[in-house]
DNA sequence: ACAACCGGGACGGCCCGTTCCT
DNA sequence: AGGAACGGGCCGTCCCGGTTGT
């Protein structure tokens, strides 16, 4: 549809920002590049600044959508409702963390797993992006226990060392322990 | 420049490791460049090929390096011994892995926390050299608890996201929530 | 000691420097790329910077390189011995100077009449480098008459002025009187 | 933005080409963007080809802008009417080009000694203006003096080097042996 | 034989002049 | 006249070989 024309520029700047966004988590900061992100928006590196101011910018902007993101999937994909006990939902969250597919995941899921550790080398202003949303991130969990900050410390660790290790079944322990650390505090 | 001309071969590969041992967890993988690894090492990038078949060669050595030191100084500085109690034991232990050293720390400490989202995205060599790392730490923290997954998950978790956040507050209530729940399961 | 390793390395950058020398006066600051004056050293771009710190080091040293030669070559043409009566080497040089080949050359001569009015956009540096050149060539010209500086003055305007024109007979017309205007007063 | 609306084409085409008459003067050529041209005259760069074919137009454009402003600001500040006499007209004259406001002014003034040694380098257009511009120049100081030629070349060449020496003693010493040569003349 | 060094090719972010489509 | 995008270029940096002198 040929509306406005700044409408364009916004959607657009959403594409590439979406573009980023996986391109952080799969393949982290140092390793996006503009003309890639550019590439898999469908435009080409030249235009680039007519988005962003800079670089930089970009990232802040992508963690900010995959962060956000992040936390959508890791509270909504608990499928919850009013009815949901509380026990339940935040087993549906943790099961839901610490699944196959988040697990396996490379440009979807949760932030802090994916790009925790680069995180603290970047700019002031992305460190301020993910301090936002790891605040975020801690409200939402904090309806489903009350020991979030345990909890998600717990899960984002376990999940950070099963993706490293190569061990299919030290992997599955690692999964298993933090589960089990987890619920166990509810009683 | 002939100041390594004494010098064993060794002992001048084994200066370049710790130089790249100290950069990785400081600067990332990423940007580890061999010059300035070299010039760390004190020698010229030149050379660096008769010591090493590739930077990804050097990359795998420095982070066994640095794990296994990573390793040593988390169980060394508890400082231990048979009479010890478990309970002490392990207090101390996590003590030590959330003090504000360590989470300042920039070239030493757990390379978990420092690498861990990084190391992923890396070579099946390293991965490889991280695996076994990791399991050399869980069995050095199974002598303290029987839960050494769960309690490792939630430290590195909780000094990840804590090495992250610019809140000063929020680094001290997500030390002191890990710190709980990681001692509360002993009892 | 391994100077004849070093020894290639001296000749290399003096070899990049003279290129650079050319081009600038060939093409001004600007339209100097780092690339192209690798390409006229025989060289690609890729080692540059392990001969200079950056582009604007070489700007600096190549300036110098030129100037210096400007100078020897405004100085030394003017054939002059110790019998040369002043009249006659100051005539000499300023038929020099207002010589065809000087005029019509691009890449060699005299650098203010090449690069003045860019030089003084440049940074302090390069400025430096002009400013000790330039004095050494007052000083040059001085030998032949003691007013070097109108004199240098009224050359380097009429070389500027007569290579911007397009028409031949103004050309000429600039020449001559510049040098009726500089012999006049030493009468 | 529709801040344009009631403007003439011509009008804007003359606020671009005076914003370029500034910028080129104080930058250069090749330091004289598109953009940053259309910014200064309060417009997007998009609109630019509508106004000009290339930027090389436009370029030629500003210089003869530029260069029929510095004859006017030349000849007109030496406030000469039909009374004066002409020694007074030159020496007035002289003082105004030689004047401080003159050598430090960055975005007016004689554009030979703002731009003559990039102008050699331009296009057969941008030379055709400057020979045009140069020539009026010529007549224009030729009713001070008949040495209009020498006249010019003498004060076009103190400045330039003027303007490139971070010596102030040596600016005021050029700037003074200009004015002694180019008035001693008329006696 | 071996370590150091010079150099090469490629890619990084950033910016520019220009065109197409409104 | 504006807005968006394109392709190319520039400076700086990187990882890595070929060559050379010891």
């Amino acid at each position: 549809m040929a509306r406005t024309v700044g409408a364009d520029k916004a959607v657009t700047h959403e594409r590439i920002v979406q573009a980023a966004a996986k391109r952080i988590r799969r393949n982290g900061y140092a390793n996006t590049s503009v003309a890639d992100v550019m590439k898999d928006a469908g435009l080409t590196h030249g235009g680039f600044y007519a988005h962003f101011p800079s670089r930089e910018a970009m990232l802040a902007e992508a963690l900010d959508y995959a962060a956000a993101e992040g936390v959508r999937s890791l509270v909504g994909s608990a499928s919850v409702d009013a009815s949901t006990k509380h026990e339940d939902y935040l087993e549906a969250l943790v099961d839901n963390y610490l699944s196959d597919r988040h697990l396996e995941s490379k440009d979807l899921g949760c932030t802090i797993a994916a790009l925790g550790t680069e995180t603290r080398r970047q700019s002031p202003e992305i460190r301020a992006v993910a301090t936002t949303r790891i605040k975020e991130l801690i409200a939402a969990v904090g309806k489903a226990t009350p020991d979030a900050l345990a909890t998600i410390s717990t899960l984002v660790g376990a999940l950070v060392i099963a993706r490293i290790v190569d061990d299919p079944e030290l992997k599955d322990d690692v999964r298993a322990a933090a589960k089990k650390a987890v619920l166990k505090k509810r009683r």
